[in-house]
DNA sequence: CATGAATGAGCCTTCATTCAT
DNA sequence: AATGAATGAAGGCTCATTCAT
C-alpha cells in the first residue's frame, strides 16, 4: 500500500511535469491569456479535463511554474565557488554559473515576467519570495567584500541592484531576441564580469606606465 | 474649411491621445490580453464604439502605444551632451538623461515589454525599429570612444548590451516594484555610471600591490 | 411661397429618389439586413444623418422600394394591347410587355423577393396589395376568355398561378444567375407564350397532316 | 473502440440534424442575418457553445442546410417513372414526385432562396453543383423526347428553363403565401402538367376553323 | 437641411470549467 | 483517473440612430 502510494506518487509527480512543461511551452509562445487550456492539453498529449485532475484551475499553473523559479533559486543560492584565488576570478565564475541556469530556463522567465509585470499578486510574491531574499544576501556579500576592501563600497543597495539589473537586463535582450545576446549568451557573462569589475575606463597605460 | 481641417485635426489627435492614455493605463494594469474595451472606454470618460472611431480594433491601440516609444526613442537620440569635459561626465549626462525619459514612460515600458516577451510579432518589430538602430549607433559612438583611447575596447558588441541591458534591467526591477529602485530612480543613473566607468574594483595598491 | 414650397418638394423627391436607387443597389448586393446605412449613403453621396432627413429608419427604405414596385404594377396593369389579331397574339405581346418591365425592375424584385421569403410582415404586405389584385384580375381575364373559348378551361386558379409562377420563377432563375435566362430575357416571353399555348405535345403533324 | 466510436458517430450526426432543424426553422422565420445564434440554441434546446462544436461558425450551417438540398436534389434524380405509357403520363407523374419533395422541403427552399438572391457566393455555389447538373439532365431528356418526337422541339434550353422556372414560381408563390398553392399543392403538378403538355389553346375546331 | 462623431445595445464567438460516462 | 461534450459568461466589434454644430 504505502509501495503503491509511492509509485503513484511518482506517477502523479511526472504528471504533473508534463503538464507544467506543456503550459510553460504554451504560455511562452502566446502568453498567458492567450494560451488556453485546450492548447495546454493538447501539447502534454492530455485532455482537456485532466488538467484539472492536477491542478485547481488555470492561474494555478502559472503559480506553479513560479515555484519552480523559485526552487531553482533557492538550489542556485547553495552554489559554493570552492577555492576561486581572488574576487574577479570568484564574481567570473558566479556569474557564469548563475546566467547558464537562467538561460537554461529562460522560457520560465519569459513566462513569468511578461506576466508579473501586469500582475501586482504574482509580482509581489515574486518579490518577497524570489527577488528580496536574494537581493538580501547579495547586499550581504557585497558588504563583507567591502570591508575585506575586495570591492569599492559605493551605494551597496543600489550598486547590487546595477549588478542584478545588468543580469537582468542582458536576459531580457536575449529574450527578445537580439541576436549577439542569443548567439553568445556564454561569453556574455565574461564581458559583464570584465566590464563590472574594471569598468570601461582605460585606467592601465596611465596608472601603470 | 483649411481652419476647420484644422481645428478637425486637433480634436481627432486630442481624441486619441485620451484614447490613448487611457489604454495605457488599463492595460498596464491588466495586461492587453485581460484588459477590456469596456474598460479603456470608462477609463477614457467615452463610450466603447467611440474607440473604434479612432483605431482599428484592440491591437491598434498597443501598436500606437507603441509608436510613442518609438518617437520618444528618437527624439532622445537627438540628445547631446553639449560640454562635458570627459568622459566620465559625458557617460553619467548621457545615462543621466536617458533614464530619466525611460522613467517617465516606465508605464508604457510595462506594457509593451510586458507583450513583447509573449508576442512575436510585436517583438521583431520593437527590435528592428527602436532596439537595432539604437544598438547600432550606440556601438558606433563605443567604438569611437575606443579609437580615441577614452574606454576599453573589449568586445564592443557584447559591451554594448550589456550597458544597455544594466539600464534595462533596472527599469525591470523598477517595474517589478523594487522599492529601492522605485524610490532613488535618479540615483541610480549615478551609481550605475559609476560603476560602469570604474568597475567595483579597489583600484591601485589592491591591483597590483 | 407656394412656388417655393413646389421646388422645395421637387428637391425633396429628388433626393428621395437618390437615396432609394442607392438603397436598392446595396440592398441588391448585400440583402437588406447586412447592407449599412454607412453604405447606403456614401452611395447616395450624402451623409449618413441625412437618410433620416428622408426616411424614419432603415426600415422605411424597404417599404419606399416596395412601393416603387407596386406603383410599376399598377402602371402596368393598365396595358392594353391594343388590337391583338387573336388570343396567341395577345398573350404573347402582353406577356412580352409585362416581362420587359419585371426585368427592367429586376433588382428591386431581388431585394423584395429575398426579403419578402423571410418577412412575414413585409410578404402579407406585398401579397394583399400587389398579388392579389393582379391574380384577380388574371382570374376574371381568364374566365372571360374560357367563356369566348379562347383558352381551354380547367382549373382557372391554379391555371392562373402556373402562369404567373413561370413568369415569376424565370424571373427567380434570371435573378439567380442563370446565363441563358440572364442572356436571352427578351426571348424568353415568346418561348414561354408558344409554350403555354401549344404545350409540348407534339400534335402538329398528327393534326394537320 | 469500433463500437464506441459508432455510437459517437451517431450521436454526432444526431446532434447536428437537431442543430440543422432548429437553424433551419430560425432563419425561415427571421431570415440568416436577423437569426440570432442564441435563438438557434434555444430552438435547439442547447447551449450556444455546443453549437460551435458542431459547425464553424453561423455561415456553416447554412452551407450545411444547402447540403441537405443538394443531397435531396442527387436523390430525386435517381427517380425513374417506371412503366409510364406515354409522354403526358410520365411528365405528370415526374412532376408530381419532383414537386412533392420540393413541398416538404420548402422551409429550406425559402432560406437558401431568400439568401442566394442576395449572396453571390452562395448562388454562384448553388447554381454550380445544384441547377446546373439538373438543367443539363434535363435539356438532355428533353432533346431525347424530341427526337422521338414525343415533344415539339422548340428552343430546348429557354423550354427547359421554362418549364424549371414554372415549377420554381410555383414554390415561391406558396412560399410567399399564395393561398391557393398552399392549399391545392398536390393538385399543382396536374394542372401545371396538363398545362405545360397541351396548352391553353382550345385545340382542334377553334383554331383552323 | 446637412453633417458625422458619439452612442450603446446586441451579436458572434471563445474558452475556462464541470461532470456524466 | 481520464475523457471531451456541454455550458454560459464575457469580450471584441458593428451599426442604426441621435444630436450638436
Amino acid at each position: 500500500m504505502a509501495e503503491t502510494g509511492g509509485v503513484r506518487n511518482v506517477l502523479v509527480a511526472a504528471r504533473r511535469e508534463q503538464i507544467l512543461e506543456a503550459a510553460t511551452r504554451v504560455f511562452a509562445d502566446k502568453g498567458f491569456s492567450r494560451a488556453t487550456t485546450r492548447e495546454v492539453a493538447r501539447e502534454a498529449g492530455i485532455s482537456e479535463g485532466t488538467i484539472y485532475n492536477y491542478f485547481e484551475d488555470k492561474g494555478a499553473l502559472l503559480m506553479a511554474i513560479m515555484d519552480v523559479l523559485n526552487e531553482t533559486e533557492r538550489r542556485a543560492e547553495d552554489f559554493d565557488v570552492g577555492l576561486a584565488r581572488d574576487f574577479e576570478d570568484f564574481f567570473g565564475e558566479y556569474l557564469h554559473h548563475r546566467m547558464a541556469v537562467i538561460w537554461e530556463n529562460r522560457e520560465i522567465f519569459r513566462v513569468i515576467m511578461s506576466e508579473m509585470l501586469i500582475n501586482a499578486r504574482l509580482r509581489e510574491r515574486y518579490m518577497r519570495e524570489v527577488v528580496e531574499p536574494t537581493m538580501n544576501m547579495g547586499e550581504e556579500n557585497f558588504r563583507a567584500l567591502a570591508k575585506q576592501g575586495k570591492v569599492r563600497a559605493t551605494d551597496v543597495p543600489l550598486a547590487m541592484r546595477a549588478v542584478a539589473g545588468a543580469v537582468l537586463g542582458l536576459l531580457v535582450l536575449g529574450l527578445l531576441g537580439d541576436e549577439e545576446v542569443d548567439a553568445r549568451w556564454d561569453e556574455v557573462s565574461g564581458v559583464l564580469s570584465g566590464l563590472l569589475v574594471h569598468g570601461l575606463e582605460t585606467t592601465g597605460g596611465a596608472r601603470h606606465a
